[in-house]
DNA sequence: AGTCGATTAAAACACTCGTTTCATAGACGC
DNA sequence: GCGTCTATGAAACGAGTGTTTTAATCGACT
């Protein structure tokens, strides 16, 4: 039969959709357990409460996660990466960033990244996870090659290099409908993922280049040159509500 | 005295800040009224609806954000651009994304920050506003100078790079919490915005640089390194739509 | 003064929510 | 058979929700 699972599995397979989909407060446990075939005492019974299994949806999700980044992308050690050609370090640059891209965007969208930019909204005992299981590996292994493409940037132009590289990633998953509707699609397509990977190697390794190079043009005084024009393009939007019916 | 505005202000006052910390539904109109200083019934005398003092919440908001921006920094005339000499592009492009560091980052922190990042979540009618009124004058104005900054490049580079710029600032801001947390910091400090405007200046800089040239490391085959996987994760999502009642 | 429209206030309505209670069913060992 | 433990189902609880209704209040203006 179809649905031979467990009705904890159900479960967390119910929630985990739409908790991804509609959020916390968005979600009833009503609609989980009509979802999983089960009672609504059904989810207390398992998990507790409803943030218990909240809590084990983004455990759940983000140790999936975890296993695939470390499956795909195990990282050399940091003295082994220190004798690698820089066309190795590049090559291995550009797979973290495609297997970001992929894991982030390439289609069918996987929950987390959804689950991810909700806890950025409201906070919950889950960002510790997150941040262990997702956020931290990623930077790290990232920070260890760009350690070594920029041999004499510091740990905080790393650091930051590193938060470059993965904000122009995030961008297209975190703006994801601003994205979409500009563009005038309906989902990002695999083509279209693709393009960005390369399109954000080419803007990162351009990028590290220059922060690794010592004098550039922000060394100055003050940064404003252009003069300001006072010009307003519109009246301030006045709009009344008037209530229906 | 302390409350001499009309009650529609103050609701409204309540509501944006309760919007932006809470979220929609996290946030009741009792309590919006309560702040406020009003009745429960006062919300839908003068907005019509929770989701109308929401929409109207956002419009007022973001119209502010566009003011600034165009007090800020008006961008001058393509044509115009197109004669200055590097040095000014840069100049200008700094202006940017300082101003847009500032504007996302710099404390006091903005309620527009907030209100953005849960519209991703959970996009409503506001979207268009905040796409009208930010993103598309902050990303349009940015086209402009990356475009005589990178002459060679054609629009789809020309549009990818500025989603690099923007992603990168916007990456503090949507991932802040997470940030925050691995810092070991309580807030951004006014220190802290400045250098990172710095670095993301140059670090687009040299990205700008790099996809303005042809013929680059990625220009091969096919960009995949590692291998694919073939593991289906998990059953095909059943879905299931129960009508409401 | 009296009328009228715009606001405000209090109460009730009709839900939905997470949670709990309690009864029941099945599995297993003895 | 019995007793025990795990799991499920149906129903109810109490609190909280957005909204509506109804009445009272205020400030002009004739």
């Amino acid at each position: 039969m179809s649905r031979p699972r467990a009705t904890s599995d159900r479960l967390l397979t119910a929630a985990t959709d739409l908790f991804a989909r509609r959020g916390f407060h968005g979600t009833s446990i009503r609609e989980i357990a009509e979802r999983a075939g089960a009672n609504v005492a059904a989810g207390h019974y398992h998990y507790g409460s409803k943030k218990g299994l909240y809590l084990q949806v983004l455990r759940h999700q983000f140790a999936r996660v975890r296993a695939t980044l470390d499956r795909d992308g195990p990282l050399a050690a940091s003295r082994v990466l220190r004798t690698l050609p820089r066309r190795e370090l590049v090559a291995l640059l550009v797979r973290r960033i495609e297997a970001m891209v992929t894991i982030l965007l390439a289609p069918p969208l996987q929950p987390h990244g959804a689950l991810m930019l909700r806890e950025m909204c409201d906070p919950t005992d889950a960002m510790p996870i997150i941040v262990r299981e997702f956020i931290r590996p990623q930077s790290s292994e990232m920070a260890a090659i760009v350690a070594c493409l920029v041999p004499g940037a510091g740990r905080t132009v790393v650091e930051r290099s590193v938060r470059s590289i993965v904000g122009q990633v995030l961008f297209y998953r975190f703006t994801m409908p601003a994205v979409l509707l500009m563009l005038g699609r309906p989902t990002y397509s695999r083509h279209f993922t693709r393009q960005i990977a390369t399109h954000i190697v080419e803007f990162s390794l351009g990028g590290l280049t220059r922060v690794g190079r010592p004098g550039t043009v922000t060394r100055r005084p003050r940064p404003y040159v252009g003069r300001t024009r006072e010009r307003s393009r519109r009246a301030p939007a006045r709009r009344r509500r008037a209530r229906a019916r």
